[in-house]
Formats: C-alpha cells, structure tokens, sequence
DNA sequence: ATAATTAAGTTGCATAAACAACGGTTGTGT
DNA sequence: ACACAACCGTTGTTTATGCAACTTAATTAT
C-alpha cells in the first residue's frame, strides 16, 4: 500500500472507493427486483416507518428532499410502495410497502446481511465497535464544519 | 442515536454521508479555484505523479477511465494541467500541472489539510491509526466480493 | 378573513461516477 | 507484411445525488 505518498486523502480515497464498491455489490445481488441501489435504503426505511411521509424520509436518511422524491416514485412504479394522500394534511404523502414490497423485503434483509458481513469480515467484535463510534464521529466531524 | 433500529444499513448510511458531506466541504472552499470536488483527486495526482497517463491515474484512483478523461479535460479547460500526446507512443496523454495548477495547489493543499484535521477532529493517534486500518480493511473486503 | 409565512413535494439543472461501445495505436504471430 | 489482439482515450447513456426555484396546502399574524 504505497498510497500514502500517492494519495494524500486517501481516507476520503478510501471511503469513497467504499460507498461505490457497496453500491456495485448491492446491484449485482438484486436480480429480478426491479429497484437500483439507491433505493435501497429507502425500502429499508418504509420496512420500519410505515406510514412515514417523504421530508421525515429525507432526514432521516439524510438525503435531499428531491432524490427521495424521486426515489419514492421509482418504487412506486416498480409496485413495491404505494403513496397515499394524507387526508388530514394534503400536503402529505404517507408510505408504505406493498405486499410485493414485503416479499422483496425478504431478500433485500438477505443482501443487507450479506454485504454488511462482508464489510466488516476479519473484524473483532471490539473492531466493529470502534469503526462505528470512529465512523460517526466522522460524520458529526464533517457534517458540522461552518459554512464558507 | 436510535438509528440502530431506523436504519440497519446505519455504516453504509455514515460512509456515504461523510462521502457527500467531505464533496461539499471541499466545494464551500474552493472559491476562485477553478475545479469541481470530483476534480480534487485528480489535482493531487498530478502534484504527485507528473506526466502520469490516464489509465494509470484511473488505476491509482480507482475510478473509470471515463470519469478521468472527463474530469482530466476539465482541468485542462480550466488551464490549471496540460495533456500533451506522448511521442513515442501516441495513444496515450501525458499529464502536468501548468504554472496556473502549481498554484491552485498552494490552496489545495491547505483545504485537503483543513479537511482532513476536521474528519479526524476529537481523535487520538492510536484511533487514526484504528481508522485507517479498519477502512482499509473495509475496502479490501467489499471490493474483493465476486460478482454475481 | 386576508395576507404573509412556513411546509411538503415536484422539477429543472448540475455534478460525480460507472459501464459499455467505439476509434485510433501499438505490438504480435504467422 | 498483414491480421489480430491489446491498449489508450472518447463518448453516449444511466444512476445517485444536491441545490434551487416553484406549486400547492396549511398556519399564523394582523
């Protein structure tokens, strides 16, 4: 690994070579479940927020309102999540999966599981505990830098 | 942090947030220099690697060929590299920094800098060290997968 | 009640990046 | 020498994503 004189934010290197190779390994699990690795955070989140609306959805995935939207009509199109109206507050969408939604579900858990395990392979227990509490300190790090 | 239970995905979440979140750091500090974040990497391996071709530096930054090329005639509208044709062998470019990109680099440097203490920021020696290992055993892991 | 404000979603536009198909160059094998 | 393979770079197309402008719905303040 000669990359620390090649690379100088190899870090940022690292993480970004991370998220993609993730994403590629998500996409050549999915098979005949017609969504792409984008959305697939987004079924994970409506598996556990039924009912939950768009902006909720963006904040908590901490995406932008527009690329959920966008995500959200995809899965509605592809049949997996259905968008109600709110009648109590027209402004909302309320989301939920379909049956088709839950039966893909099912093997979406098996594709998380087996990326996550592939992820953190050769790991302790203690190495695991100390890649998320470094990992979200990172993120609290860089998400709070001021603007400018 | 209820994210355990929100979202079972919650270090594929984090990675790709301090991903996102590092771009537009390094884009709220760019100012007047002319490039994009996705032209940063680029920038670097250039400072380091003159004359280097742009299959290698795909290699070395584990991007596509295509992203580089792209991004590498960018950096050149911008003045701040050159691609000349290699002589000897015509098929491929080589690359440099012009005077206007040494330059940039003086400000790079300092945001790459800047960054990269903000990431880490709250964490001792022996944690960095932890991190680096972790992330790259993380890469090795997930990019080693076989497809299918 | 009416105007002003805030909130939810949508959409246009831009960037980052992959992948695949293609077009020149160079190198090889017969 | 010529055909074929390997290599480099380009370009079209797709996806992931952000930001900003806009629409419609609800809320608040006068």
């Amino acid at each position: 690994m000669a990359d620390n004189e090649d690379c100088p934010i190899s870090r940022l290197r690292l993480i970004s070579m991370i998220n993609r190779d993730s994403h590629s390994f998500i996409k050549s699990r999915l098979g005949d479940i017609d969504i792409n690795s984008g959305q697939f955070p987004l079924m994970f989140l409506l598996y556990y927020h039924d009912g939950i609306n768009q902006g909720t959805a963006a904040l908590k995935l901490n995406l932008d309102k527009g690329t959920v939207a966008r995500g959200m009509m995809r899965l509605e199109d592809s049949g997996l999540i259905i968008r109600k109206k709110d009648d109590h507050d027209r402004r909302n969408y309320r989301l939920s999966l379909t049956p088709a939604g839950r039966l893909a579900m099912e093997r979406l858990h098996e594709i998380r599981a087996e990326l996550e395990s592939s992820l953190v392979a050769g790991m302790s227990d203690e190495d695991r505990r100390e890649l998320d509490r470094l990992l979200q300190l990172m993120h609290r790090n860089v998400s709070e830098v001021p603007d400018g």
